[in-house]
DNA sequence: GATATTAGGTTCCTCAAAGATACTATTGGA
DNA sequence: TCCAATAGTATCTTTGAGGAACCTAATATC
């Protein structure tokens, strides 16, 4: 993934308009992986490379790189590194990660009181002979 | 995209055990082009497929066609087509769309006062040294 | 001397999603 | 007869996300 630009997100026009205020925070917060590694990081403190890779299954190492370096880069986590043999490094939620709290309980909030209304519009829209979704 | 199964979100492992409560709301709301069409049916009422497009800078039809497939599948917005020719269809977002607005203002928020915050730690990193994620 | 450990880096490959471009059906009007 | 308008399709190309495998460096253990 290429990290986005701040000042041009995706759907804004060459003036600069966009038809959706949060576009820049879906690309800086809902990429692949992001919030289950700033949950575990929020809820089990700080951890190392391989305590986060085994709570996220079916993440693999390059892809974890990539994005421990896109929310360090963001200022959503630190992480240190100790001179010791074998290495060891500990990545940390920040105070700015932890201002996302609140936006993450509303959504997980929406998702206990409708994500079985999307699953009924689900299984009636595939019994309607509309055509599915690519 | 494959249409994420509501069960199975990516990073729960064979137990259904996942490290994060809101990837499946994720895998629903934030692919690519989906909050924009959100926002432009709630704040400017039913649209056409074309005023739709007209208001995505760079959505090709072909993935605005998919976007909307998914999001009425879901029992976001809703598809109505007049019997006229040329043809007309209109797209609405519905109630369940609308329970979202909440969720989307706190997202605001954090942007509004947060997103100078990660500029400013991209701007830190890219001058650590410190390698470029990908 | 061989092997394991640790946190990744690196290379090569595959596959799915996104995007670019051209095309279709319908029919009233010039 | 040709054109315009609408809501998409069809086809190809590009991008990037992800998988598998192998490499590093410093010590500790066998």
């Amino acid at each position: 993934m290429t990290t986005p630009s701040l000042e041009r997100p995706f759907g804004s026009g060459a003036d600069g308009f966009q038809p959706c205020p949060i576009t820049p925070v879906i690309e800086i917060l809902f990429s692949r992986w992001t919030t289950p590694i700033l949950w575990s990081l929020h809820h089990e403190g700080p951890l190392r490379f391989n305590e986060i890779r085994e709570r996220l299954t079916g993440v693999t190492p390059k892809v974890l790189t990539q994005r421990l370096r896109q929310l360090e880069r963001d200022g959503l986590i630190t992480r240190e590194q100790f001179p010791e043999v074998p290495p060891r490094v500990e990545y940390s939620i920040t105070e700015l990660g932890l201002s996302l709290s609140p936006a993450f309980g509303v959504l997980g909030s929406w998702a206990d009181e409708n994500l079985s209304l999307v699953a009924h519009a689900r299984e009636r829209y595939d019994g309607s002979g509309r055509p599915r979704p690519s």
